[in-house]
DNA sequence: ATTAAATATCTAATTATATCGATATGTTAA
DNA sequence: TTAACATATCGATATAATTAGATATTTAAT
């Protein structure tokens, strides 16, 4: 985990938008009706939609946050489904609070 | 305090590296001589020399980092010092921790 | 096998950031 | 009041990020 690459995934409105959405999917997305659950995140179509931009920017923009290591993501049948990685979030934090 | 703005501040090498030098001017920078302290911070040209970069960009980083509340600016004689804003570090981390 | 759906990748355009050299501004000292 | 010094601002260019549309890939359904 690398601040210098974290704070670049989140220094754009959106991709932080994204991680704070999936937070709290219940709240923020519709429910899968293939899985009936959120357990691997939500699907890259809902994001999507909720963040108004186009269907490549978002899969670009999850990339983004995958490489940085915010995101977890599953394939399952045709959908990718991305949550959060609280582990280098939680590293992330505790990283900034000692360096910063 | 906006964490996206102080995000986009710290998502650069150089200027994370000036906030975490200005932690500890002692050890990272030579004293000054007009001054024989750091209270007000370190001043622009030990910046540039340690950074390795020019004048007008690390003058330029200066004012990105003030206009993220990160530094605080105080005019001296013919100096500029900078130091730490030890209060926006303080509550940028607070509202990582509860809004990330 | 074909078709359709979801996501990823490629290409390209626009906008933003990084960076420097030159110049301007403000301050001190001769 | 000049000259020198520290910093800030301006103008220019190179590099990187944002974003969309088109196409490719993967999987599921017919």
């Amino acid at each position: 985990m690398e601040v210098i690459e974290v704070n670049k995934a989140l220094s754009n409105k959106t991709r932080l938008n994204i991680l704070q959405w999936l937070k709290d999917p219940e709240t923020n997305f519709p429910p899968h009706a293939e899985l009936g659950h959120f357990d691997f995140g939500v699907c890259v179509q809902y994001i999507q939609e909720k963040a108004g931009l186009s269907q490549s920017t978002i899969s670009h923009f999850m990339s983004v946050l995958h490489n940085a290591a915010l995101v977890i993501p599953t394939r399952h049948g045709k959908w990718t489904y991305y949550k959060r990685n609280e582990k280098t979030i939680k590293a992330y934090i505790k990283k900034l609070k000692e360096d910063l």
